[in-house]
DNA sequence: TATGATGCAACGAACGTTCGTCTCACACCA
DNA sequence: TGGTGTGAGACGAACGTTCGTTGCATCATA
């Protein structure tokens, strides 16, 4: 009904997603439990009952910022190995496309981990789907250079754990303001995790 | 005053240590903010306000555990490498530590993860400082093998970073009755983590 | 009898959430 | 043009529940 004027569309900041990124950013420095829907609402500036004409629970609110953040760690990943066939070249694109994916949204690190606990089952049983997903986009990865004869992969699970192990270390510690840009830290860690395999 | 017979002394289940076990496994399971005073308790078979006999405050409590368990994790590094001269023996010594440190309380890892952030300021730096320790403890085990020339460390962070990445992360996914033996487990992420570096 | 743990009720505070009310921009119609 | 209806959201108080913690009478044991 509204809107009929297309060029005035771009005036976006909804309250919705002022909520969501300072959900995000409070989950992230505190945790989950230990975030209060008050600290939300203090954070964008509203009251405790405002917050619910965007969303409809607190537990719905950790559900959506948690299945955002995987969805988009995946689609980083596909994005970046689409239609490289080479399988060392593949695999390096896919490790800097987790490292840069934590990197640049740091703050969300702390929440994927261990706030799955938070989640009802049915709710957690879908962001453990994704999780899986994830998993499997890096084994298909390395099967795909172990059909090439390229890599030597003694065990495909433990070899996945070991790089979304890496990857998730790395979203902890790093600080914009740190010693080393994300290039060197992302080309670090792809001739790290490629040299047990090659 | 009590115990004058020696001989009585071993009968212990004390209750301070039942405690302390029920609230390890609670704040693992459910994390620290999830887990009641009562929760704890009924897990113990008692009641809320006669915990208070055996702790402080709850957040003691988990200062205790976080404590306790990194410094065992310390000090099984240094036993396991105490004494060994070949580095490549030190790391795999070392690795293999920390991994059955992780698998044999492998509860306990979530609790130490992320739960920092529920104790106050002084505590929190205190179970810092001892991570850092851990991290040095780590850091020495690879200036040895360099300085003996069988280690190529590029980046000397970012590689302790990897190990306890690695370490963390095994006791995430480990089930007892899972597929794998911890020795093959270990064995595997020695030579993970030694390929990279050697 | 002295000592310390226990059982149980209760405390004030904080929690997530709901409620009725109010504001205000905007479509509708005379 | 001016009045009216409507719907989205902000507001602020209050809901019932649960939280960590305390006080105190009771009980076991030395």
């Amino acid at each position: 009904m509204a809107d009929t004027d297309p060029l005035h569309r771009p005036r976006r900041a909804t309250t919705a997603e002022a909520v969501r990124a300072a959900a995000l950013r409070l989950f992230a420095e505190r945790g989950y439990h230990a975030t209060s829907m008050r600290d939300i609402a203090a954070a964008v500036g509203t009251h405790p009952g405002s917050l619910y004409n965007h969303l409809e629970s607190k537990e719905d609110l950790l559900f959506g910022l948690l299945r955002e953040s995987i969805t988009d760690r995946l689609a980083a990943i596909r994005d970046a190995t689409e239609g490289v066939d080479d399988p060392v070249q593949c695999f390096r694109a896919a490790v800097d496309a987790i490292v840069r994916h934590r990197l640049a949204e740091h703050r969300e690190i702390v929440v994927g981990q261990s706030e799955l606990r938070a989640l009802q089952p049915g709710r957690r049983h879908a962001v453990i789907t994704l999780r899986d997903d994830y998993e499997e986009a890096i084994g298909r990865i390395l099967d795909h250079g172990m059909e090439r004869g390229v890599f030597r992969v003694r065990d495909r699970k433990l070899t996945i754990y070991a790089v979304i192990a890496v990857g998730q270390q790395v979203g902890r510690w790093y600080r914009p303001d740190g010693r080393l840009e994300i290039e060197q830290i992302s080309r670090f860690y792809q001739d790290f995790l490629l040299a047990p395999i090659t």
